[in-house]
DNA sequence: CTGAAAGCGCTAACAC
DNA sequence: GTGTTAGCGCTTTCAG
């Protein structure tokens, strides 16, 4: 007996209450002008009823779709699902995200669109069209999309920009959110320098993430101000183990190779770990080790790997908080919400080995 | 300029194609009685202005909603995020049935239920009211939660139960799924029987999973089959680190300890083979252990794990395409639909060290 | 502060 | 084959 028709709608709530549709729509949406006591009887229909609105029609009259569309890279997505390397990234978006959305009575709705496909626009109008969110949160790549944010823009739907400084002069309806990767990364190598190393190495990320820009910024600023040369201290890397094989290969190849290496990501690190052990370089005794991320893989790569904490979740909480307030009104903050991330210690870090025979001034 | 409804409609491509909105309607969902030309011309429209049908339009009037609800026990999927430990459950249920879902122009959405609370049925209520989904998918624990189970029949939902086989009779839209748990465990236990091994100890999931029992009968059998005694080598656990610890302890302090071990699941068998170093038994030298899941870490582990792989994606993927045949009206299948796990052999089995020296006929 | 009327975008049920 | 009519459940006007 498939009654596909809503079992108890508005109509029944309000016959129960003796009120009229109106009213115990005011009551639902905890609309002001209503009394009391009217408020009263109506919730109490609507428990004893087991009432509950469908966005459905929610939406389709005009209000909320109580949905926040959440995008993430296609590709790069499914290749993490497929792996299997425990990357979390999804899980602590859902944790952060989902959580938050449910508090507020919102539900949040994970889509995947590629990047650099011809067929963004399409399939991001085709899900608005679809779902009518109240809210889209972008994570990197997309968070700087100019397509998406300007459809975005256009559709006047307020949406989160995760790992996005958000341009220069930022966009109607986009909320910028970062986590630290300056600072966090400025952290990590001054922590290497605190610890007596001078050559620090650093693996960059890709190139289409902008993060990838601050974090080498980061790497580079404490290298400057402690006056240690990057000079051929960088490798190109994107964020495949692959790539951090070779990153690695080319640093400690260098005459004078770094006895600290900084990488963009865990798996770029993990590489740099193997390259290490199949150099019978210890770590950390002969080269520290400090990654980006800190996805489940870093505490359990050996030696476990300091790491820098992406607080993934939360900031995809405020993300939700954000644009839930947005839609209620609230003006956008004027500059990109920053959660820090911090740094992780465990064993991938010590001091040089090498730390006293190095040309050098300090201990 | 939020303009909130919607930028296209079916309306205005009925009017630019110059036939009736039920034309249109007909060309978009693929209903016969439409002459070729027409359809063509409608499909024109539809590309040329960009249409896409409203979801929350479709189910209002009575259609589906192209939605597909996805349920997770609360409690240990918060836990199992936030512990980081890098399990994948979720990840592969994303991947398998979203990607199944969005072949169909579906959509997938998560939600989690308390399942030891008073609250389902409040909890489920809303979720179909709010989102009237197509469909259901149900995992452990809820799978088999007649509470659920009775809601979604008496209403008429079709439900797919991951990891139940339906129960006795099996109900009116159930479909179960089940990822070959018996044969899995009796076929990892036999391997150790073939490495050798006559002592072989398990540790137990815990009971309101259905599918710890299936485990371990998997296990009993294979022990039987092959004339060795199980007496004294079942512990009882309940997924955690702690409780695969314990266990470890009561198996491995037996007057005739196992000398492999299965674990119903990663972690626990990683506690396994915490005790080991512990006590100094090499694994797989003295101690061999196979555990179920296959999330990440067993991969990560040290030695990595031989695992049974749970085939989640494929069978999430499964239940979404039979819950979408179901809606269509296929009938369902009439024996529990079942996905065979797979056992990955990797460094925590061989032979046991002690072969020759213990009392009994094979090698 | 409360109610009545109109309509959102789409499809089921009928006519033609 | 195609068009017309009515209505899904809710919120937006706008009256009172």
């Amino acid at each position: 007996m498939a009654r596909r028709r809503q079992a108890v709608t508005i109509k029944h709530v309000a016959a129960d209450a003796g009120v009229s549709m109106q009213t115990v729509s005011r009551v639902i949406n905890k609309e002001p002008n209503v009394r009391p006591e009217m408020q009263a009887r109506v919730q109490e229909s609507i428990d004893r009823l087991g009432y509950h609105p469908s966005i459905a029609a929610q939406r389709m009259s005009g209000s909320r779709s109580y949905l926040i569309l959440a995008l993430n890279d296609r590709e790069r997505t499914i290749a993490e699902w497929q792996s299997r390397q425990g990357s979390d990234w999804v899980d602590q978006m859902l944790l952060g995200g989902m959580l938050k959305c449910a508090e507020h009575g919102y539900r949040m709705i994970f889509e995947l669109v590629d990047t650099h496909n011809d067929h963004v626009e399409r399939e991001l109008k085709a899900a608005i069209a679809a779902l009518q969110p109240d809210g889209v949160i972008l994570t990197p790549p997309h968070s700087d999309n100019p397509l998406i944010v300007g459809l975005l823009d256009e559709y006047g739907i307020p949406f989160a920009q995760i790992g996005s400084s958000g341009g220069e002069g930022g966009s109607a309806g986009g909320i910028p959110l970062i986590m630290g990767d300056t600072q966090a990364s400025s952290n990590a190598t001054q922590h290497l320098i605190d610890l007596g190393h001078e050559r620090i190495g650093f693996i960059k990320g890709p190139d289409d993430y902008v993060l990838s820009r601050w974090r080498e910024n980061g790497w580079r600023s404490a290298m400057d101000e402690a006056e240690l040369s990057a000079e051929g201290l960088s490798a190109q890397g994107d964020f495949s183990p692959a790539s951090g094989r070779i990153a690695a290969l080319q640093l400690l190849d260098l005459a004078d190779p770094p006895t600290a290496i900084l990488a963009s990501n865990d798996h770029m690190a993990i590489s740099v770990l193997e390259v290490a052990q199949e150099r019978e370089l210890a770590v950390p005794g002969d080269l520290s080790v400090i990654s980006f991320d800190n996805t489940p893989i870093a505490a359990l790569a050996n030696p476990p790997l300091t790491a820098i904490d992406q607080p993934v979740a939360e900031t995809t909480s405020r993300a939700v908080e954000l644009i839930i307030a947005a839609k209620r009104g609230a003006k956008r903050p004027d500059s990109p919400i920053d959660i820090p991330s911090k740094l992780v210690l465990r064993a991938s870090t010590a001091p040089p080995a090498s730390a006293t025979t190095r040309r050098k001034s300090g201990t």
